[in-house]
DNA sequence: AGTGCGTTCATACGGCCGTTTAATATTGAC
DNA sequence: GTCAATATTAAACGGCCGTATGAACGCACT
């Protein structure tokens, strides 16, 4: 039963790198160290393999999200005394430090935002109740500290922080480079020195930014915590 | 040549509503109804033609966006009288109504989206620079505006704001799914009458949501015009 | 008419793809 | 030890992929 987790953490790894198209089956089972044949025989082909690597990934985040809101809760005492910041943060950090929840590397966002972006591929059913779920719990939480707000503007305001967090991730080093060529020399063919660290940006930073940003957007201040 | 624009045509509309990888040089040239070498006769191959393909949608983007800034710029007479929001419209506006600027179709979004979290293709160097000089543009007028703000902050925040829209434009249907199912039943199988029309969502009304989202981010009011 | 050039065409090539098959190896219960 | 269930293996299958080739065509120009 161990060349289904190894063929799970090869897929995992190739997928995180260069997305689904691009990798093949023969590459996953030749990473894993497996015969060809052991990815039809565990997942039944390609796709139910991409739906269990996915799911593997995206159940510990929402489950990590939801864990996160328990614990700010429990630790401000109620719902009611929650700040806002706290309730993005547990929303929006397992998406930038998945490895807090066990799954690993920081690419996780740009395989996610493939996938999602991708209309073909389907949830697979357990992750999408599990996403359901930690959408209304979010949408709950976030509706006792923003009552005046309707259900509907809640979820859109939270796909916008999502989109940006994910954007950020994905373009982040093009953006700098942009914004640095934006303030000084006009140097467009920089792409050398800034492929060789892909965690160049300090993933930290970006959450705490986010959320800055998000906050504002959900009508929040930026001091923390006061009532309603 | 005219089979030049026969197979940009149906790129386009192939590419936008499948994806890069999905679409093959065949099923291109027999929608463009033209011979297969074709492709590789006037775009060098599949990566010229997708390149091409980008190029072309991208481009009127950054232009119209230049376009609406120095529009709103003559309108309200100096850049030092810009609303925030005039300047957040005329660089999301684009994006979300491409057909204003004859890029054909709201799905533009997801193929833009999908060519830029794929790492490996390499955006045409022409369209880099457009894009550079759009950024170069917006944050300089951005600075005007918020001169307390540092660049690399307006950067960060613009693209905040792009990853909101993007991503709604993309999960939009699928969040108001959760949403719906956040305040009432817990039907989550109800894919089958959501997927009829591609174009359900309100785009107007998203681009409006959007921009009010990334204005308080971005620090302004709500009100529109006062100085700093 | 003949030449040259840009374009279009049918066709073929080698290659990688996902999946299947049938044989073999491993396991565990009796 | 026997036997059936489970797991792994090597090899092959048919199919689609992107690209290359060389012939045919249209057409201006001489």
């Amino acid at each position: 039963m161990n060349t289904r987790e190894q063929i799970l953490e090869a897929a995992w790894e190739l997928y995180s790198t260069r997305g689904f198209e691009d990798v093949s089956v023969r590459d996953v089972t030749t990473a894993a160290g497996v015969n060809l044949a052991s990815v039809s025989y565990h997942f039944g082909g390609k796709e139910g393999l991409m739906q269990e690597t996915v799911k593997r990934c995206m159940n510990p985040i929402n489950s990590y999200r939801i864990q996160l809101l328990e614990q700010e809760i429990a630790k401000y005492g109620g719902e009611e005394k929650l700040p806002l910041r706290s309730i993005l943060e547990a929303f929006m950090r397992p998406l930038v430090m998945p490895e807090e929840c066990g799954v690993q590397s920081g690419l996780m966002l740009r395989l996610v935002a493939r996938y999602l972006i991708e209309s073909d591929y389907a949830i697979p059913s357990v992750s999408r109740d599990l996403y359901t779920e930690a959408f209304q719990v979010f949408v709950k939480t976030l509706l006792v500290r923003l009552p005046h707000l309707t259900p509907e503007t809640l979820v859109k305001h939270i796909v916008f922080a999502s989109g940006s967090v994910v954007y950020y991730h994905g373009l982040g080093k093009l953006a700098l480079q942009l914004s640095r060529s934006s303030s000084g020399s006009s140097n467009a063919s920089g792409s050398d020195a800034s492929e060789q660290n892909a965690d160049e940006i300090d993933r930290e930073q970006m959450l705490c930014d986010v959320i800055e940003f998000a906050m504002h957007g959900f009508g929040g201040d930026t001091h923390g915590a006061d009532d309603a």
